[in-house]
DNA sequence: TAAAAATAAATTGTGCACAATTAAACATTA
DNA sequence: TAATGTTTAATTGTGCACAATTTATTTTTA
């Protein structure tokens, strides 16, 4: 024998069928677009949402523990967060403990917008047509890839 | 009992730890970093790398065929493909025999650009350190939801 | 405590992503 | 074949993402 036993071309890796990263990549916007209609009901966007489901949870967060959270930083946060304050959704204002940080705060007009978002995650997962199984999964797979990562 | 089985907040959906699409979302701009220096030493951008994988593998395709295979529309692709045009890696011409076709090209320079890619999936395929069984499994069901979902 | 280092946001500039609209070429059909 | 409808890109406008730099504040250290 004097070809290799799997005789495959040294460019295979470099099609697009055979990325990795590629699939992550069109998942994460064809998820953006599924989440669209939802969220344009709500009059936000799917990053406006993700700071959202934050505030809802925690009332109080700084521009840093977002970013922490969220993986982004304050180059995206910044003008984002300005967006959802001129809509009167949460305020920014100095820690007066520490003037460097910047501490978000939910509104009561952000505050209203969770129970009309309420049904939203069960629809995506509907929608998607994962079982609840293969979502954990999933999701335990994704955040060890993402630890590897960051 | 006058409670529930499992007395679950019917907010707990609306937390950004149970969501489904965060991960993906997180993981694919993390990817997208990871790619980022050895892209860089190229001078070309994640989705400029994705074009050039379709290039390298058809020599030509329509801006429309691109579009298909990289769920993008023209939109995105005619101000990308401008840019990669500038750089003369590729040739933007419309198709003679049907005027509404624009055909991408591929240039002897971006030709070139494919040795010094060889080595990058092979990097990002360590960095990520999944084993190959593990991206093949994972692939595979990204796929299915990318189907699902377009 | 004065100088140096570190931290937190904001700013600047580039490049996607995508919805919505427009324009040109081609196909269909009345 | 003229009118209608469809297809393909390009254009316009908004909103991320992120690298790199800047500014203000706080902490550390000499």
């Amino acid at each position: 024998m004097l070809t290799t036993p799997t005789p495959t071309d040294p460019n295979d890796l470099l099609k697009l069928e055979n990325q990795l990263c590629f699939p992550f990549y069109a998942v994460s916007r064809q998820l953006t677009k599924t989440y669209q209609p939802h969220l344009q009901a709500l009059g936000l966007t799917y990053p406006q949402y993700l700071v959202f489901l934050l505030l809802w949870e925690h009332e109080q967060l700084t521009v840093k523990e977002l970013g922490e959270r969220l993986l982004l930083d304050s180059g995206t946060l910044t003008p984002l967060l300005k967006r959802m304050e001129q809509k009167q959704w949460l305020s920014r204002r100095r820690d007066p403990r520490d003037e460097r940080s910047v501490v978000i705060g939910l509104l009561p007009a952000g505050r209203a917008l969770q129970a009309q978002a309420r049904d939203i995650p069960a629809q995506m997962l509907a929608r998607v047509g994962l079982t609840l199984d293969e979502l954990t999964t999933l999701r335990t797979q994704l955040t060890h890839i993402i630890k590897q990562l960051t």
